[in-house]
Parts: structure tokens; sequence; C-alpha cells
DNA sequence: TTGACATGTCACCAACCGGTGACTACCTTG
DNA sequence: CAAGGTAGTCACCGGTTGGTGACATGTCAA
């Protein structure tokens, strides 16, 4: 009669690493950023919380190889879209418009961000590097015509993608902002159409004002 | 020979709680919002925890209390003004600008605007509350016109508030946010014009297009 | 003076946290 | 078969948290 005391170990190096980093991901958004930590990622995944200190060396290196692996950021390509665009309000917009969805459709991604402006930890500063690399990856791309519109691109766009952000986030646990429906599609495509009307307004009449 | 254990017990509850009460705030602004706690407040406070048990009746009722007792957020009149403004772009503009000044000015009340975006709890539904009287209140002072200028202001006022109010978080921990040093005031200045084009702009070519 | 009450100190509790060492079970290589 | 490494379990550590009961000390009124 045997009394192993580990029916089922698996015993599978990989498929319990997997577990671990699946599990980071649904405690995030499930639970949010707080609710992270050794104890509460092992119960989560089912294992066993000194695995993750011998597969990954920690807390942190664990969520720096989670914030590596999956497809946090959109990809340049993404935010670029398929065909140029030389009508330099239309090509704002449109990186607007793709980078909103681009996020909406990543809510890790939002749960991290969210944390990120409002405090500090070592995975946000691992994702912003990433960030940052794919934002003047993608910046390199504009035209420079961009950059000479007559007003101050960088402070209307900082703005406007600042807005977006702030909405999605917010959309996270509210429905309506400022009368905006942020909980469904309705909302955010006034918020396109809102996004559209800016840049449009803003770069044709850009010679007009000083 | 007297062995008094107790040199100085100031013995004086009122100022206990207001010691407590401040305590709140400092450690917030210091801090941040996760490391408020019973232990953290009494510490913070010179004071033995059990009185804030006391005199409170846990750590959400003292939030609570501290969230009432502030001039958290700012009066209607700090944001309307003090002449009033007719032409449409210059009172929207005008809002928004009073409405980022008197929110920079209030690092508590930026402080507890961030937990909220990460996080549900008693306190920001408090803050929540009368946040929502003071902006219906705020509303009702409008003139209709606001609401039928050619386009969807709701929108438009939403991306702009909610693009401030993200700087202003963003601001607590970075210097800069695309481009744009919102650490210092020159930044805010630079934002301050792109409001007043934003609205300019939005107000006067509202009719030429759809 | 005596008692009631308010104020504050202290010790303690169970629960959780991050982290580590010792152990068993298993598979692979000789 | 034996040896060694790998995968996983378990018990434990010190520290911190929220929360409570017992107690000392001061003040004030009867």
């Amino acid at each position: 009669m045997r009394v192993s005391k580990t029916p089922i170990p698996a015993r599978d190096a990989d498929a319990t690493r997997a577990r671990i980093m699946a599990a980071v991901g649904s405690l995030l958004v499930r639970e949010g950023f707080g609710a992270l930590g050794v104890n509460a990622v092992a119960r989560e995944a089912g294992v066993d919380k000194v695995l993750i200190y011998r597969y990954f060396g920690g807390m942190d290196p664990l969520l720096e190889a989670w914030g590596n692996a999956s497809d946090f950021w959109p990809s340049v390509e993404e935010i670029l879209g398929t065909e140029p665009e030389t009508d330099p309000a239309r090509l704002a917009a449109g990186l607007l418009k793709r980078h909103l969805r681009a996020l909406r459709a990543r809510p890790h991604t939002l749960e991290v961000l969210a944390w990120e402006t409002v405090a500090r930890h070592p995975l946000t500063a691992i994702l912003a590097r990433i960030r940052e690399a794919r934002s003047e990856q993608l910046m390199a791309t504009l035209p420079p015509s961009f950059r000479e519109a007559g007003f101050d691109v960088e402070a209307f766009s900082a703005l406007l993608g600042a807005g977006l952000q702030h909405l999605l986030l917010r959309s996270r646990t509210t429905d309506v902002f400022n009368g905006v429906p942020i909980g469904t599609g309705e909302g955010w495509l006034r918020l396109e159409a809102a996004v559209d009307a800016l840049c449009s307004r803003m770069f044709s009449t850009s010679a007009i004002r000083t």
C-alpha cells in the first residue's frame, strides 16, 4: 500500500514556469497590482512559492520576465497603421486612435499603466524602458513637417494622449466620465470623433492664429 | 523618588485627535496611500494606535473624517472665477485652467485622485460624492449655449479634463511627459496655452465643419 | 476623600508577508 | 544497481499588520 504524499506533482518545470507566469497576469487583472506578491502568485498558480525563487530568483525578476515575454506594448506597426498618411491631421488622429485601440485591447498593460501613474516599482521601470524605445522608434518614422505645424504639437499631443490614457484607466472602474459613457463602445466612438475634430481643426487652422 | 512612566502624556483628546488627522495628511503626501495604515498613522502622530480606534472607530472612519474636514475640493467660485465670461471659448479655457491650478495647489487631493484610479476605497467614494455635488453645482451655472456649440462638448471637455488630470498625476513622479516638462512651471504654461488654442479653435470653427 | 470617568501605555493576539533550509520523490545517466 | 541532479513539499524564521484587553495615571465631581 503506497502512501505517496505527492499524488500528481506534474514534475514539469517548463509547465510550472508557464503556470507561474500566467498566474501573474490573471492575478493582476483580477485583483490589481496591490495583490501581487510571492505568496499570492504561488497560491494563484497552485504552486509552492519556493519555486518562484528557484525558477525566477524572486518576485522582481519574475515580473521582469513577465513584462518581457507577453506582447505588452503594441508594436510600432500596430500604431503606425498599414497605409502611409501624408495629411498631418489625419496622421495625428490615426496615431492617437490606433494607440487608443491597442491599449483598450490590453487589460494587462492598462493595469500596469494605472500602477505606474501612482507608484514607483521595478516592473513599471522595466516596462517604461520598453515603451520609451518603442516611442522613439515611432517618432523617428514621423515626417519633420509634423514638428513644425505652427503650434505646440508636443503639448497638444501630450494633452490628448494623456486624456485618452486617463479615460482608459478610469473606464476600468467607472462607467461615465463627464457624461461620456466610457464603459461602452458608443462612448469611445464619441471620443474618437472628438479626436478627429480636434486634430482636424488644430492642423487646418494652425496658420491663422499665432 | 517618582518613577512616573508617563513624563508628558499631554492628556488632551482634542489635540490628539488633531495630531492623528494631521498625520494622515502628511503621511499621505510623503509616503503615498500605500503606506496608510493604523500602525503607520499612529507612528507618524506619535500616538498609540489604540487611540485611533477609540477616537475614530478604526482606519476607514478616520479617513472619512479626514476627507470631510479638509478643503479637499476647490470651491465652485474658485473654478468659476471672479468676472463672468460670455465668450464660450474663453469660458471653457478659463474653467479648465482654473481647475488645473486648483488641483495643482492641492497635493492631498492629487494623491487621493491617484488612489482612486487604482483601487476602490471608502475614502475615495466619499470624496467622489463631494466632487459630484460640486460638479453638478458648477454645471448649473453654465449657460445653455455651452451645450449646443455644434460639436460634442461633453467628449471634448472630458478629453481635455482627463488629459490635464492625468498630467497632474504623472507630474508627481515624472518630470517629462511626451517632451513637455510637467515638473516645471514652464511646462504647465505650455499646456495652458495648448488649452487656450484648443478651446479657441474648437468654438470658433465649430460651425464650419460637421 | 472617594469614586467615576477620561486619557494614554503596554502587552499581547492571530494572520499574513517575504524568504530559506531540509526533506522526499522521481528521472536520467552511468 | 547506484549516484546525482531535478521537481516539488513542508516546516520554519523574523517581521509587520490590524485589532483588543488589561492596566496605570490624571481630572473632576459628589
